[in-house]
DNA sequence: TTACTTTTTTCATATCGTGAAAGCTGATTT
DNA sequence: AAATCAGCTTTCACGATATGAAAAAAGTAA
């Protein structure tokens, strides 16, 4: 596990045009290539569709989907079942697709959101990994404030005292959870530490229907914590992102505004890492 | 995986023009799309190049390569990295190449069954098809031992020098051996590569007499692999799986255990996909 | 600053992607 | 068996649009 927190890299900057993202007029996209690609995309959506229902369903007309289909299948990116007549992903997506993997770390491609949550929030964001039945603290932006909350990369902490840990949990199956939480009696650090295996049942539910979890005070006293799940292709919860900082800057007031900044830059972190989030009805 | 003359399910044939891979005129590829995605392609085999780089390897002109890339980014098909100026596979890329997965169940089927083989035996579990005339690793369960083979899935590697392509090509008839290993001079690896044809013959006739192939330093100096090929109802192989680990630890005194499991495995995976192994005489 | 490098945009041009409709093939029905 | 049908594939003519050259923009080095 790399607990590195600066970029040394060169701080080289892009050339020629900054490519700002609020480029409205895209002049130089390729469209037919878009096409292409909405097609390749939603193919991925729904695979095994035949030629005819790709058409209509994406509005396009049968000869230009076939030609798209054709060109993908010469180089292996899609390919036709002959036997059903329908059309899927190839195998050649794949092996393009794992290189992606390969490349770069959680911690490197948190971090940029990690920084712009801390921004929007004003409060120290950090990034935690489960590991060995605690939460692991890999990666943190901190706050400017001068109180802050101090908790160093590298960190261990009991996931049932921690806003990232509680985060975790909740989003375990019933077996991984008796096994992490069974392990021992769970460690009392404050007076509102949850020590009882049926109310963090509930409050795990209650992280599980919206989204995030708090930990108010649990582990320190006048320090509270807003977190919420990254997860991973198979929607499995690797990581947890959450903002802390004194609880005279986050209470009740701050919850609803902090929470929303915590969940989506959980789901930026998913999105970056080509993971799927967890659909949740309101 | 092979288009199967199977008629167990809907024997549809085909609509249309039956789609001949004797085409040479292919009059309705999309020029502008196979280009587009031959970038991506060259950009998946040599990452982290520049727009520049990538124009002048490829023979286009900077202007079509940029647009191609920035067409794809917007699909987060490939990114940029911002500090260097280069270019990358994105996290959508392998989103969609998973989805290739998904389809066939032999990669759902075969897991459990990997996970058991990692167990039994402690070395990193593999499972590969054939793949245009490479292996295609698409699923793995590593070791819990530090020193591992590091063979991350999306790997090709050419039959010859693989455990796991030599076990199918020993199930292959000789047409298609012929097809399979005619294309190209064997690339050599190391001193134990074999790249002799009589040689190749005489070892794909040794492992269709025991059952399972021994990958014995042949890629890789220091790493052996044992693979046992997984079939079809129609008894025909079109997966192997394997199990590879450093020579200290996969020796001549742990062969026959290791055999024994590799098979046992291929066997629960070959009853998995409702296929018939071959009986062998002893 | 000035020169230089690499990316990004502009622009004129004709390539080539597009839809409509015809052609074709296998499946289904009579 | 012949006819009908459904859906893939090809042809064709048109004009949308992809393309390269070159200029502009923006950073880097001197």
């Amino acid at each position: 596990m790399e607990i590195q927190d600066n970029a040394v890299t060169h701080p080289r900057r892009a050339r020629g045009r900054p490519r700002g993202w609020d480029d409205k007029t895209d002049q130089n996209t390729i469209k037919s290539l878009d096409r292409a690609m909405m097609v390749f995309e939603y193919l991925s959506e729904a695979s095994g569709k035949t030629l005819s229902a790709l058409a209509s369903e994406l509005g396009q007309s049968p000869a230009t989907v076939y030609r798209i289909l054709t060109t993908l299948e010469t180089r292996g990116l899609v390919e036709m079942d002959a036997t059903e007549q329908v059309w899927h992903i190839g195998p050649n997506a794949f092996v393009i697709g794992a290189k992606f993997l390969k490349r770069t770390s959680l911690v490197e491609r948190a971090r940029p959101i990690l920084r712009k949550l801390m921004e929007d929030t004003g409060e120290t964001a950090n990034l935690g990994i489960e590991q060995g039945g605690r939460v692991l603290f890999v990666s943190q932006v901190e706050t400017h404030e001068s109180i802050r909350a101090f908790f160093p990369p590298g960190t261990l902490s009991p996931m049932h005292a921690s806003g990232i840990g509680k985060a975790l949990l909740a989003e375990m199956d019933d077996a991984r959870l008796d096994r992490v939480l069974g392990k021992a009696e769970p460690e009392v650090f404050t007076e509102h530490t949850i020590s009882d295996a049926g109310a963090m049942r509930r409050e795990l539910q209650a992280i599980r229907g919206r989204g995030f979890s708090i930990d108010g005070e649990e582990k320190t006293l006048g320090m509270r914590c807003i977190a919420a799940a990254v997860f991973d292709i198979n929607q499995e919860a690797v990581a947890g992102i959450s903002v802390s900082g004194p609880t005279s800057r986050v209470g009740p007031a701050q919850i609803p505004e902090l929470s929303s900044a915590v969940i989506t830059a959980a789901n930026a972190v998913t999105a970056a890492l080509g993971g799927k989030p967890i659909q949740r009805q309101p």
